[in-house]
DNA sequence: GTTTATACTGATACTAAGTATCATTAGGAT
DNA sequence: ATCCTAATGATACTTAGTATCAGTATAAAC
């Protein structure tokens, strides 16, 4: 238990709603719908495939609903919205400590990785700051590499294969031109 | 010679059209507004300031060109697009080799710091990817802080004084929500 | 200097992503 | 069962950016 996220779909629905309970959000069926179909992604999504997949799912769920979920549980810093390659995606986000994610180039897999935990990392990131005078106070940091299992199917293959939850058909074309 | 940009509007509008007549592009009245506009600004725009400010210099040069001008410095990397409090900016890069930025939250000021002159920080991210079992490819970094002069002028005040290119009337409304 | 080829232009129409409005519905407290 | 109002779906709108295309002006050839 440690590379394959630890809650399925099911109970990270159930996290989910039973936080908006706690601030007395209302339990509606949109929500729930468009909630599950984002916890069933396993990579990050734009809001384009959510709204298709929740259209896929109930016909009846309007636009505007997916938006306002997306959005209010981006605020409740549960979604987080990242900038892969010039689109807009966004993702869930488990972990509640301050901390970033890992995106695999080839099959968008994402992993949270807590500052924490990388302490070293996060102390040059504002040892830095200070160097040039800043005073620091927040950062952004998105790291892409070739995940573990990308790299066994296809030593610079493009699509990996369909196992793990690591299929779902290789989309997620984050062609980086290069490092930033 | 470190703190305020050592190249003037002048010279940087004539380093980047060097550069484009280097690669046979041609050089247009268009062009040179657009990229004069750009210079000009000492902080990291939007399309839309981009747009109004051109609009204001020449109103006879269309919106087309200055997305299409935008583009064209953007896939040159002499510009890049930032994701700052949500608003896409773009920045002007004069810095080619591997770098990222520092921006002020109160004044929107940015500087470029390079990459080889911060392998601590730079190696630190790739052992994370690595130790996470990633083949580490590229990231994205942004750092955010309070600069020196905003540090001086008020001590948790708002905007600084318009000294030192510093002014423009606060804009860049950089109230980040908290780290992430 | 005049001609010429075509890269680039401005106007305009269009797309994509997201937001605002508002009458209607349904969640959940009592 | 009743009631209040948060949340909804439909729809119109906005904002950021792209595509199209006839016309223009740059730069190279003469
Ligand atoms: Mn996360
Ligand atoms: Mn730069
Ligand atoms: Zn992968
Ligand atoms: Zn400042």
């Amino acid at each position: 238990m440690d590379t394959d996220m630890p809650s399925d779909p099911v109970s990270v629905v159930a996290w989910l709603e039973a936080g908006l309970v706690a601030d007395s959000y209302r339990l509606t069926r949109a929500r729930h719908v468009i909630l599950t179909v984002m916890a069933t992604f396993g990579h990050p999504f734009t809001s384009t495939e959510l709204e298709q997949a929740v259209a896929d799912t109930d016909a009846s769920i309007g636009r505007a609903s997916v938006y306002r979920t997306l959005t209010l549980m981006e605020s409740r810093g549960v979604v987080e919205k990242l900038h892969q390659a010039g689109i807009e995606h966004y993702t869930l986000c488990l972990k509640s400590e301050h901390h970033h994610h890992v995106t695999c180039v080839e099959c968008g897999r994402t992993e949270e990785f807590a500052v924490k935990d990388n302490i070293d990392l996060m102390s040059a990131v504002d040892g830095l700051a200070r160097r040039l005078g800043y005073l620091p106070r927040s950062h952004v940091l998105e790291v892409y590499g070739v995940c573990p299992l990308c790299q066994e199917s296809g030593a610079g293959g493009s699509d990996a294969a369909p196992t793990n939850g690591h299929g779902a058909g290789g989309r997620h074309p984050l062609g980086r031109r290069a490092d930033r």
